[in-house]
DNA sequence: CCCCTGACGGGCG
DNA sequence: TCGCCCGCCAGGG
């Protein structure tokens, strides 16, 4: 059965624990699509427009807020902070402690 | 219909 | 270590 990939991607977005954050490519790879990342951030784009989605969530692999040009009030970096993830210079910091990887975490 | 621009990331020199 | 290139592919001009 044909699967919207945009749809498949918000599934998992919408998965992932607060407090916790996750990648773009992550995602991807956990959909089987490991080298559509630029898909996923694509998708988000698209996306929070819903609020349903904690977009937020989704950042590089680097740990780098490279969506939060898509966030008006309260900041990507804010939003992150409300769940007590801190940022500093767009990159959230103990990134490796908060990443929450759908390929192990989930089955 | 063609061209360009990306919320990415791995590979290679 | 750092930077460039390339695959990916949806939308807009």
């Amino acid at each position: 059965m044909e699967r919207d990939f945009f749809q498949d991607v918000y599934e998992v977005v919408k998965l992932i624990p607060y407090g916790r954050v996750s990648s773009y490519g992550a995602i991807a790879t956990y959909l089987g699509a490991k080298s559509s990342a630029r898909m996923v951030g694509y998708a988000m784009n698209s996306a929070d427009k819903n609020s349903n989605i904690p977009a937020h969530r989704v950042v590089n692999r680097n740990g780098q807020l490279s969506g939060k040009h898509a966030f008006s009030e309260p900041s990507m970096a804010e939003r992150l902070a409300a769940e007590g993830i801190l940022v500093e210079n767009d990159v959230i910091l103990n990134f490796n402690t908060y990443f929450w990887n759908p390929n192990t975490e989930l089955l």
